[in-house]
DNA sequence: GTATGTTTATCAGCAT
DNA sequence: ATGCTGATAAACATAC
C-alpha cells in the first residue's frame, strides 16, 4: 500500500503526456505562449519527476513539439531576444483528450494543409497573443487575488457554456481523471489515491500530490474549490472546463511557417491594439473581458479576421 | 559550444 | 490483428 507521502511519489512520473505537460505550461503564462526554456522550467518546478534525465526527457519534448499540430510556434519580435521561438497552442486542439485520460489522447490533431488561413498568417498569430497578453496582464494589475482566474478565462465568460480549453490546466486536473491503472474516479470526490485532486490538496500541496511541487505561484488565500473554479496546484487558475471545446478565444492562429511567412512577423511592433476575433462574435475580448476598458482599448473595427473557429483542422485518427 | 528545432525510426501500450 | 498514440533515441540543421 504506498503512503502517500511527498517522498513517496515526487519521482513518480506524472501521468500527464508530453503534450499534456506542455499545453499546461503554455495554459498556465498569461500570454499563453512559452518558450522552450521556460516550458522545461514548468514543469521541472511542478513535477519533481522531470528534475531528472533532462536530456532524455526535454528530447521527447522538443519532438512533441515539432511533430504535433497542436503546437504552434510563435517568433519572437526583434524586441524579445532570446533562443528559441514562443510555443502556444492550437486554437482547434481542442478535443483531444475529451476521453478523459491525459496520458493518451483519443484523436491525434493535425492541420489541414488546404487550411486557407492557417498558415499564412503569423503576424496575426502574433498580434492576437500579444493582445491576450496586455489583455491578462491589465487584468493582473486590476484586480486581486481571483484575477489569475479571470485573466486567464475571461475570454471564454461569455461563451454560453463557458470557455473550455481542455488544456487548461485546471481543465486537465478538475475533470474526470482517469488513472493509469484503470481506476477512474471524479473531481468532485476525493479519492485517496497517488494522484488525488486538486480539490483535496487544500493550501498545502501535502501529501495529496505527490508528484507535483507547488511553485509558490498558488494563492493559498484563494479557495480550492472545484465549484468555485479557483486555483489548482500548478498555480493557475481552477475552473471545471469542460472538454471537446471547439472555440479557443486565447488562442492564436497557427503558425507551421512557411519559411517566407516567418520575418513578416519580424516587422511587428511591439503594441499591437489589433485583435483577432475567435468566431463566435460574443467571444469578442472587449466584450467578456470587463477589464480591458482601461487600457489599450481595441476598437472592433480594428478586429482581424481569422477566427480560430474557421480554421480547417481535424483530429486525425 | 550550446540550445533549439526537425525529422526519422523503433518500440510498447491501448483501442478497435 | 491492425492501427494509432506516446515515449524514446538519434541524427541533423539552425540560431544564438
Amino acid at each position: 500500500m504506498p503512503r502517500p507521502g511527498r517522498n513517496t511519489y515526487s519521482d513518480q512520473k506524472p501521468p500527464y503526456s508530453y503534450i499534456s505537460l506542455t499545453a499546461m505550461a503554455i495554459q498556465s503564462s498569461p500570454e499563453k505562449m512559452l518558450p522552450l526554456s521556460e516550458i522545461y522550467k514548468f514543469i521541472m518546478d511542478r513535477f519533481p519527476y522531470y528534475r531528472e534525465n533532462t536530456q532524455r526527457w526535454q528530447n521527447s519534448l522538443r519532438h512533441n513539439l515539432s511533430f504535433n499540430d497542436c503546437f504552434i510556434k510563435i517568433p519572437r519580435r526583434p524586441d524579445q531576444p532570446g533562443k528559441g521561438s514562443f510555443w502556444a497552442l492550437h486554437p482547434s486542439c481542442g478535443d483531444m483528450f475529451e476521453n478523459g485520460s491525459f496520458l493518451r489522447r483519443r484523436k491525434r490533431f493535425k492541420v489541414l494543409k488546404s487550411d486557407p488561413l492557417a498558415p499564412s498568417k503569423p503576424a496575426e498569430a502574433a498580434q492576437y497573443l500579444q493582445q491576450q497578453g496586455k489583455l491578462r496582464l491589465s487584468a493582473l494589475a486590476a484586480g486581486g487575488p481571483h484575477l489569475p482566474q479571470m485573466a486567464a478565462y475571461s475570454l471564454g465568460v461569455s461563451q454560453p457554456s463557458g470557455f473550455k480549453h481542455p488544456f487548461a490546466i485546471e481543465n486537465i486536473i478538475a475533470r474526470e481523471y482517469k488513472m493509469p491503472g484503470g481506476l477512474a474516479f471524479s473531481a468532485v470526490q476525493p479519492v485517496p489515491a497517488a494522484y488525488p485532486l486538486p480539490n483535496q490538496l487544500g493550501s498545502s500541496l501535502g501529501p495529496g500530490w505527490p508528484h507535483v511541487y507547488g511553485s509558490g505561484l498558488l494563492d493559498t488565500a484563494a479557495p480550492l474549490s472545484m465549484a468555485g473554479g479557483d486555483y489548482s496546484a500548478y498555480g493557475v487558475p481552477l475552473k471545471p472546463l469542460c472538454h471537446g471545446g471547439q472555440t479557443l478565444p486565447a488562442i492564436p492562429v497557427p503558425i507551421k511557417p512557411p519559411p517566407a511567412a516567418v520575418p513578416a512577423l519580424a516587422a511587428l511592433p511591439a503594441p499591437i491594439p489589433t485583435l483577432l476575433t475567435n468566431s463566435p462574435p460574443s467571444l469578442s475580448p472587449t466584450s467578456s473581458q470587463t477589464v480591458t476598458s482601461q487600457s489599450s482599448p481595441a476598437t472592433p473595427s480594428e478586429t482581424l479576421t481569422s477566427p480560430a473557429s474557421a480554421l480547417h483542422s481535424v483530429a486525425v485518427h
